[in-house]
DNA sequence: CTTGACCTTTACGTTAACGTCAACCAAAAT
DNA sequence: ATTTTGGTTGACGTTAACGTAAAGGTCAAG
C-alpha cells in the first residue's frame, strides 16, 4: 500500500526537485501541508497537488498561473453562481491557450521530424555520392 | 504581395513585442538581420525564425533551449556523419519532451473540462438547454 | 533650422523561481 | 553523551528575459 503520509524530503526525492522549492511552493500558497510539531507533514492530496504544480511547470506555466489553475479545481465547492461563471470564463481561456499549445507542439514536432529525416539522409553512407543542400 | 523586408518596428508590432525583445533575441544568437547603414533590417528568412522563436516561447522553452533547436533546422546542412549522428539525438530527445508536453496538456484539458462541467453542473437553477464549446 | 519619428547603443533596474548559505532544533544512531 | 540525520526559518545571491531610461544619430516635413 502506497503511504498516507509523506516527509518533505521523500516528496523531494519522488519528483528530483529541491525540498527549498517545496517550501516556496508553500510560500507561493500552492501547498499548505499540516504540521507535526515543527515538521511539515505532506497527505495525498497535497503529493497530488504537489504533481499538478509539477506538470503545470513542464507546461511552462508560471506558479501564479498554476496556482489560478489550481483554484478551479475546487471551484466546484463554490455555491456563488456569479463566481461560477466567472470560474467557467476562466477554464473555457485556460483551454485555448491548451488548443494553442497543442497545435505548436504538433507543428514543432513535425518540423523536428523532418529534420531528423534530412539528417539521416544527409549521412554519408545512406548517401555516397549526394552532397545537396 | 508581402514584403521581403521588414524594420524593427514593423515585426514588433506584426507580433506584438518590443523592439527590446527583438534586439535582445539578436543578443542572444537567435537572429541576425542585415543592416543598412546602423539599421536593422529583417529579411523573410528572419521573421520565420522570429516566429519560431515565439512559438518556442509558448511552449515553455528558455532562449537557450530554443537556439538548440534553430540549429536543428539547419543541422542537414552539415556533411560531417558524427556531427549528424549528434543532431539526430538531440532531435530525439527534443521529440520525446514534446510527447510528454503532449500528454501533459490533454491530461490537464481533460481535468479542466470535468471541472466545468462540475461548474455548470453547480450553477443554482438548472439552465436545461444549456451547452457548451 | 528644428521638430518629430524612428532608429541606435549602453547600462542599470526588475521579476520569477529558485540556489545557497547560516544558525538553529530535535529525534535517532553510535 | 555526542554525532548524525533530517528538519526548520531567515536572508542574501543568482539567472533569464526582458523593462526602462539615457544619450544620441538620421532623415523628411514644417
Amino acid at each position: 500500500m502506497s503511504p498516507t503520509k509523506y516527509t518533505i524530503s521523500e516528496l523531494s526525492k519522488e519528483f528530483i526537485i529541491t525540498t527549498r522549492s517545496i517550501r516556496f511552493y508553500e510560500d507561493q500558497g500552492l501547498l499548505s501541508p499540516k504540521r507535526e510539531g515543527q515538521k511539515r507533514i505532506y497527505s495525498t492530496h497535497d503529493r497530488t497537488w504537489l504533481k499538478l504544480i509539477l506538470r503545470g511547470k513542464r507546461l511552462g506555466l508560471t506558479l501564479a498561473e498554476i496556482s489560478q489553475i489550481l483554484d478551479l479545481y475546487d471551484s466546484s465547492s463554490t455555491n456563488n453562481d456569479q463566481q461560477l461563471l466567472v470560474f467557467i470564463e476562466k477554464i473555457k481561456i485556460r483551454k485555448l491557450a491548451l488548443q494553442q499549445q497543442m497545435e505548436d507542439i504538433k507543428a514543432l514536432h513535425d518540423e523536428l521530424s523532418a529534420a531528423q529525416l534530412r539528417c539521416t539522409n544527409a549521412l554519408s553512407s545512406n548517401n555516397p555520392l549526394e552532397t545537396q543542400a
